[in-house]
Parts: C-alpha cells; structure tokens; sequence
DNA sequence: TTGCAACCGGTACTCGAGTACAGGTTTATC
DNA sequence: GATAAACCTGTACTCGAGTACCGGTTGCAA
C-alpha cells in the first residue's frame, strides 16, 4: 500500500519537513513518485520513522542510527560487517543502562534520605553516592 | 581550596567557556572574584561540574540538571516540594532504562539471528522484535 | 617592571536536529 | 474547468549546547 508524504507524517507523528530531511540525510530511501513528482511512500516507512525516533529517544544520534539502518545496503542479509557495529551498538547501550541503574539508585537513596537536592547531596557525604565514579565512566 | 576558572576547566575536562555558559544558564553559582575580577572558585566546583556531566550523558537536558542541582537555593536541605522533582526524574530514569534493556534485547537477538540491520529485520517478522512498541513508549 | 599567560566581557559562530516560509505545481473534488 | 488542499524545491530560521574570537585587563614570575 502506498501512503503520500502527508500521511506518513501524520501517522509516525513526525513533521512533513522531517520526511525530507530524514530522505537528505540518508535514513529514508527516496521514494516512488507520482507522475507530477510527488512522494509515494509504502507503508513500511512509518514502521522506519518508528524505529528512527526510539533510537533517537534513546540518546543514538541520526548519524548513528544511519549507521544501523545502512539504507540502500543491497543484499542485507548475514553480512557479518554489519552485525559487527550492531555488537558494537550492544556495548553502548549496555553501558548507558548501567550508568541510568546508577542514577536510579541514587535518586532512590536520596528521595530516601530525604536529601533533596543531588548536587548538595554529592558534597555533603553524609550522602556518600558514587557520582564522580558516574561522572568519570563517561562512555563516548 | 580555591581554583582558578582555567583549573577547574581542565580538572573536570571542560571548555572554559563551558564554565560560563554554564554560570549564564544557573547550571553553576558565580563564584567570588579575585580583587581584580578573575573568578575563583571552590574546588567542589568540579564534582559539580562532573555530576552535570554525567547527567546530561544520559539524556537530561541543562534544564532539567538545572532544576535537579536548584542552586542558589537557601535552605535546601530536607524540603519535600525538591524531592517530589527527584521522584520524577526517578520516573524518567527507570522508563530510560526499560526501554534500552527492550534495544538491549533486540539487539542480542539481531545479532543471534544473524540479521544485521534493524530496519530490515522490524519489517521482516521472521525477526519479530518490538520496534513500534519501543517507539510508541515515547517517554518525554 | 616588564613580559606573557591566563583571564575578562561581549559577540558571533558552529553543529545537530529539525521547522518555517516563499512561491510555484499537482491532485482531488465540485 | 475551477478551486482548495496537499505537495514540490529551495532557502532561511530556530533551539540547545556549547566554542571561538576580539580587544582589553590581571596575575605572577624573572
């Protein structure tokens, strides 16, 4: 089934202008046309866009999430390259929920404290939370 | 222990207009000064400037890291309205972390599957993975 | 007391990720 | 066949988060 621009848009909840952004940037393949050049999108394109924004939600750049889609990539399949930057991928975002798992524990010890606010906390060592330790993992 | 601006840039690893902009934006209190007007800053400067850091690696915007660290506030400790935003940044943190343990599962099994692009594979099925469930959860 | 690095404020620029606008064409409907 | 909504290209703008540059002080050591 094939969609025009405005109703992809509407239907992933993304700008029209995004669309073609997104097409710029090389993470939505050019489309079919009309006869008077307008886009034909199939539908699987808001499935994309879907894919695109939690990536996106969860802290990958559109370069980034580029990288893992590999549009216009011809024969796809069990090319181990790929696969390779999806393990590399896995790495990252193992690291980003450990980092969260140690903010969350320390909100929880400071909403328990009743110590209100984490940069006080950090100072005052009655609330001794690993922040520079956090700080210091900094995974690029 | 006090520092000068340039110290604290290089120990806690950021530019020295960072320090600044940061000073602009609140994110940092203003420092006293030198008589001749160069700042001097407590060295728990850096632990600040790390723990804001850390925050904003793991998607807090300035803003946000700005109404979690409330500076200049008087009295902070032990004021529940401070902790009520913990609690909801505790919200934020733990929908991050369940939705990237969702990528962190996808991923595994992309890779498992020998199905190396996540586009291709969310629109394939024989890889059935979660896509739009991840993007519709799109916590703010 | 001189010399130079470090710092000052202010402004302007970059970069990523869009979003808006202008002026013109196409599509769909009456 | 007219007309309005949707769409087209191209360019310019916004916004967050810094960075860079400028011309002018200040700090400190030799």
């Amino acid at each position: 089934m094939t969609l025009r621009a405005g109703e992809v848009a509407e239907r992933a909840g993304v700008n029209l202008q995004t669309l073609r952004y997104y097409e710029r940037r090389g993470i939505l393949a050019e489309p079919d046309r009309s006869l008077g050049g307008h886009r034909l999108y199939d539908d699987d394109t808001v499935l994309v866009l879907q894919v695109v924004k939690a990536a996106q939600a969860l802290g990958f750049s559109l370069d980034e999430i580029a990288e893992l889609i590999d549009i216009g990539s011809h024969a796809h399949r069990r090319r181990p390259r790929l696969a390779d930057s999806a393990r590399a991928k896995l790495v990252q975002v193992r690291e980003k929920i450990a980092a969260l798992q140690q903010i969350e524990a320390t909100l929880e010890r400071a909403i328990e404290a009743g110590c209100d606010d984490l940069a006080v906390c950090a100072l005052e060592e009655n609330c001794p939370i690993p922040f520079p330790t956090i700080a210091g993992r900094r995974a690029g």
